[in-house]
Formats: structure tokens, sequence, C-alpha cells
DNA sequence: GACGATGAGACGTCGATCGTCTTATCGTCT
DNA sequence: AGACGATAAGACGATCGACGTCTCATCGTC
């Protein structure tokens, strides 16, 4: 099963590129077939259900690594507040940097948004709490980890589809200071050594 | 008949809308008719024979426009020399600024070049000779003017569609160069008394 | 040579798009 | 007010393309 891999990921890379040409809406799976060198009937072998199911695996490749990029970046990270900070910065930067995910909300609103509000939420949550509870556990315990990685992608989404003129979360020290009374409630020390500076 | 031209031209700015968003071939009628407001019954009256006559109608506004601009650019032009670099000047930039031909080459080469160089030339031929011969038959006899036109037209395509490194038309410097010997055969003064001045 | 994975493409189905047509509405002219 | 032309809205049947399935040939591996 070695070359099927390869197979899949050339397949979802040609989803990738068709709905980046045509949109979500006018790429066809011929387009698919196309432009991945797949055949029809390996496209439809591995992902029985036509062009929803292969966007489905799109997302679910393109979560995987979102997250292994997040969690890359987490590699030195010392204490429980730099955790938090560098998984707000590093995802609030990855959205707002991703072109796909722009032009996605851009020429299907209301498919991408469900995707990242409603129906795809629970996904991102169970994804974000597998990727970081590991790091976390270690400073609170278990139960308060996942509400806080919880909220915290809520959150990050929700800055990131309407970014706010008080608060930015891509930047290191706005994403400290927002972070520091929660990081206190939890018996947390923090770096917050200078509680009255700018937020901007 | 004063409304008439309006719905027109919103029908066409709505093809070139729908065609850059969609490209020609995933451009369809309803696209059109919801893009422009304009009711599908209208559109039929108006340019009856579908996509193919509506993008037809859009080249020859095309067309027209371009050719407008540059005679609006030719306003002032003293001598023969001047108009004629002029025009390979404005008309080079222009073709080499319009991100909808580029586009078009992109998504539609075959179409797209058969339009410039093969069905389509004539009628550029035709609207530049149309254009142009006004502001050069005081110079030259309108023989000679046609064949230069023709000449320069095509020339001129070929240069933006393959550029080369010996001669960029959309320089002043180097359309007059290049002119030059042209406007000497045919009895013209010209202003090149640098003959061995760079030419990149 | 058997096997699994893939490519190539035919096939019928179904939905989207097409082009036409009818009706109602609106603004203009007399 | 009434006639008229232009347009919007959308119904309609016909057509076409995309869909999803299927079969068969090919290729590499064991």
């Amino acid at each position: 099963m070695r070359p099927l891999d390869g197979v899949e990921d050339r397949v979802l890379d040609a989803v990738l590129e068709c709905s980046r040409r045509w949109g979500f809406a006018r790429m066809t799976i011929d387009d698919i077939v196309e432009c991945s060198g797949v055949s029809r009937a390996s496209v439809y072998r591995m992902f029985p259900g036509g062009k929803d199911v292969l966007f489905e695996a799109l997302r679910v490749r393109e979560l995987d690594r979102f997250f292994a990029v997040l969690e890359a970046d987490l590699g030195d990270a010392r204490d429980l507040e730099d955790v938090l900070v560098r998984s707000l910065v590093t995802a609030s930067r990855h959205l707002r940097e991703d072109d796909h995910l722009a032009l996605m909300l851009a020429s299907e609103p209301g498919e991408t948004l469900s995707d990242l509000t409603v129906d795809g939420l629970p996904r991102i949550i169970r994804m974000a709490s597998a990727t970081l509870a590991p790091w976390v556990a270690p400073h609170i315990d278990i139960e308060r980890a996942h509400l806080l990685i919880d909220v915290l992608v809520r959150l990050t989404i929700s800055y990131f589809l309407a970014p706010s003129e008080h608060l930015d979360l891509a930047q290191p020290q706005q994403a400290r200071a927002f972070l520091s009374p929660v990081l206190t409630a939890l018996g947390q020390p923090t770096t917050d050594t200078h509680p009255d500076r700018s937020m901007r």
C-alpha cells in the first residue's frame, strides 16, 4: 500500500488546485481526474461519494497539516503560557495567510463558514485537543485543559473571521496579555510583569 | 432606445466579470443573467445565439475601447513617426496590462490565440486601419498606409505573444529605432539622430 | 502465473443549462 | 386614459454534460 498514499495525495492536491481554479461548485470530478492524472475509477475507489467526500477528505488533510505545523512550532515551549501563546499566534497567522481558505470563504461562504463554526467545529476542537492536550496536561488537570483549548479554538476562529480592533491574537504580546488573567485564574505563573503595557 | 445601450453594456460587463471569474467554458447564460440583473429574455433578444455571440460582442466592444484609448493618446502627435511610435507603445502596453486577456490566454489559449492571430486578426487590422489611417494619410499615400498598419498590427501582436529580448515595442526609444529605417524608406524625416544609441 | 492496484473508457441516468415562449409590469408617448 | 415598446419573471421541453458504475486491459509484485 505504499503507492496508495501517494495517489491519494495527488488526488487531494488536484482537489485543492481545482477548487482554487474553478471554485467548489464548478469543479467537476473530471477536472480532478485530469488534474491529478489519477483515473476516474481510482478516484471513486478511494473516495466513494463524489465531490463532497473528496472535499471532506481534503479538509481533514489540511487540518492534519495545520496542527502538525502548529505542534512543530511548540518544540521548545517552556511553560503553559508559552504553549498557549505560541498556539494562538501560530494558528491565527496561518489562518490569516491561508489563501485557499480565503478563496473558499469568498466563493462558498455558507459552506465554509459552516465548516469553521458549526458542522466542522467539533472536529477542529477535537484535533486541537488531541494535539495540544499533551502539552498542556503537565501544567493543569485534563478537565480544565480541554475546556481551555475548547474556548481558545472558538476565540481564535472568531477573531480570524471578525478581527477586532482591541485584540490581535497573531501578536505575541497581545496574546500573552489576553491569556494573563486566565493563567492567573488557573494558578499559573506568568511573565506578565508589566500589567499596564500597551495592548495595541 | 436610450436605455438599451445601457442594458447592453450591463450584459457585456457581466460577460466580462463572469468570464473573469469562471472562465469562458464554465460561464453560463444564467450567470450572466444573475450578474447583470438583465433578464434571460432580454439577453437572448439582444444577443441571439448564446455564449459565443455574447463573447463576440464583448470582443468587439473591447476592441472599440482599445482603439478609442489608442486614438486618444494620439491627440497631439506631430508627425508620422510620432503617430506610429505612440501607437506601437500604447498598444503594446495595453496588451501587456490587459489582465482579462491574460486570463483568457491562460484558460482558453486555443480560442484566444485564434482570435488574436487567425479568425479575429482581420477585424483587428480593419479596426486599426480605420483608426489610424486618418492620422497616417496626411504623410504617406493610403495604399502604403494600409500596408504599414497591417504589418505593424501583426508585429505588435506577435511581440506581445512572444516577447523578444531584442525588441520591446512598449519602449518609445526602441519603437522609434525600429521604425527609423521604415520611415526612411518611406521618405519620411525621423528624429533618429543617434543611430548607434543603445537599444536596451 | 496469481493477485492487487490502477488506467482507460463505455454506459445509462439525471440534473443543469439551453433557447423559446408567455405573461405581467413599467415607463413613455400621444 | 390608452397604446406601445422594452423588460422582468419564470415556465417549458429539449439537449448536453457530469455523474457514478462497470468492465477490461495493463502493470508491478509476490
